[in-house]
DNA sequence: CACGAAAATGTAATGGATTACATTGCTGAA
DNA sequence: TTCAGCAATGTAATCCATTACATTTTCGTG
């Protein structure tokens, strides 16, 4: 493997013009350039990474945390991310945290450490991990998809009040009086946020929020806690006639409960999901559901960490992407 | 950020004793070794990988290459890898090849040279890619999941022809004659050998192998294939009482299509599935299908990575792992 | 043609850990 | 007491690219 020595040698210069060349080429004259190319290609010459990481101080490699990576909806935003840095010049080091929903500070402390990676994407901190913000103008850290409340660091994500509010407003407007809230008792800021959207929409439309139609009993956003969520809430007295969703796992877990208590859906329960992934439209109903650009919200993250590690001035504090208001086959008008 | 000179100096040692310490620690008084380790402590000293590295000649880092590691076929192999890696001190790089199936030469070894790591697992070479036979004892590559036709080189994945075989002829046993293939139109060596454990069953069966049974149109493993594929089994003069599909997604695929064309599942046809997935039982019926235990092989793929890299004369070249037959409800005894 | 400024290029220190080889200190046998 | 032999530790070279500073070359102008 060729050293920058050999190609110095062999272009008859020395290894300050060769790196020159290499990097910014500026006062070089072209015809040495020209020269030092050629053998740089003969050699087939790449630079050692790490001899120039030691040097510069860097490693361009950054580091994302992300819980359960076979959850589509994160792997969707890890494709983001691991596409964009490779073109960026980053390697991207993907670190699972196992739904460990609230991240130690000390386990983070060390991994940046111990990598010395140039920044973090964090994928699922939870709201109240506030500590976080220490890291405020020390090191690149951008959110995505959560971040911490009142988060004084990057951040990227949809805007999950508005994006419920719509979609329980349409379920209100279909003539639905009583709406479920099928969420996750977790600490995720999202879920507190579309509880939020779902509880203005409700409010706006004169109808009571009542504590009863809430069901956030599980931990996680699996199929299971769907069921168990629609379990109870379809043993109410009275009944919601729709539900809101805040992931489609669960809505499809709620629509494979409502079947097996003999409810068909929409016809006798409207339930609508959130992030609209591969599977809402592979079996009917097809899933009315609230779209995340999960990818790209992957893309700009980590376009927004290569600011933060470049150290611009201009970084915007947080970044919020459009969302889709997809309406399928999962709602219908409520019929008394 | 200490160095290992800030630590040599505070321990009162010199920085090859604190080197020693940190690797080693043979031949070091513990007495000294333990002065050392506090210091470290102390200090919250940790090595500087760039340096390291640099004098040890590796990067530490390995490289995966993934077609769209948003199937969570994908991810799942892609979590095996990352949590084994990171346990045994490697990065892993995720690269994704979007579903470039056959793998160009040249771009690999670019690859390889320019983050210059110390191995590299794929995930999804075509059983054509015979080229990468020529890395035999030059560098570390592992196949998981795939390999080329005859390969030399270490490759991982499961009995596809055996566990083909097995779950046709669970259908013939239930009676069926007519047996549809759903495959794919790609350059995978575990579909080819799919084919050929379906053939082989039918013949063991006595019955005979009919190329119109078999449909394979579709370039991937998407839902949307197995639609197309089951529209054109469904249509036949004869139409198959029972679908073999290679992979879940094309399975569901091939319910939806039945259930569109108003045939019930099981009832009027039987569908078997590959792979395992969550969504398996998300929907009924509730699938019946091979499990494969991606993030086992994931994780033994790493594993013998390691072995290459280290250059250990004892790795296995071929390993199998076992499968599980999954009996759900997709299937039926045919009724005539 | 000579001079000075600017452009081009070279020299050598630097980053931090590893390790071959050198040195010191100690034990025990002669 | 002396010295071989070994354990413990130190010194300095090394890995390779970057870059501050030094030196040389080039070129326009007087």
């Amino acid at each position: 493997m060729a050293t920058i020595a050999d190609v110095a040698r062999l272009a008859e210069v020395s290894v300050a013009t060769v790196s020159r060349v290499i990097n910014d080429s500026s006062a070089v004259r072209s015809e040495t350039a020209l020269r030092v190319q050629a053998v740089i290609k003969q050699l087939n010459y790449t630079p050692n990474l790490a001899a120039r990481n030691l040097r510069r101080n860097e490693s361009r490699v950054v580091m994302t945390l992300a819980p359960n990576f076979t959850n589509p909806y994160y792997s969707q935003i890890l494709s983001g991310i691991c596409d964009t840095s490779r073109r960026l010049g980053y390697i991207t080091l993907v670190y699972n945290t196992y739904e460990t929903l609230t991240m130690k500070e000390k386990a983070l402390t060390r991994l940046i450490e111990e990598t010395r990676v140039d920044g973090t994407i964090i994928l699922a901190c939870s709201y109240d991990d506030v500590w976080l913000n220490k890291y405020k103008g020390k090191y690149p850290i951008v959110q995505c998809s959560e971040y911490v409340q009142d988060s004084l660091l990057p951040h990227i994500s949809v805007d999950n009040v508005k994006a419920s509010h719509e979609m329980v407003s349409y379920l209100v407007s279909l003539g639905h009086r009583r709406i479920g809230f099928v969420g996750s008792e977790n600490m995720f800021h999202s879920t507190r946020q579309r509880l939020a959207g779902y509880r203005k929409a409700l409010e706006e439309a004169g109808l009571p929020f009542r504590d009863i139609y809430v069901a956030k009993g599980s931990v996680d956003y699996s199929f299971q806690s769907g069921k168990a969520a629609a379990a109870e809430l379809l043993s109410l007295e009275k009944r919601p006639s729709a539900v809101f969703c805040v992931s489609d796992i669960l809505a499809q877990g709620v629509i494979a409960q409502a079947q097996e208590s003999g409810l068909s859906v929409p016809g006798d329960l409207s339930v609508t999901g959130f992030d609209d992934g591969d599977y809402t439209t592979m079996f009917h109903p097809h899933l009315t559901t609230v779209g995340i650009p999960c990818y790209e919200m992957g893309q700009k993250a980590m376009v927004m960490l290569q600011q933060c590690m470049q150290k611009k001035e201009d970084v915007e504090p947080g970044v919020f992407l459009p969302h889709r208001f997809v309406v399928r086959e999962s709602c219908m008008e409520y019929k008394r």
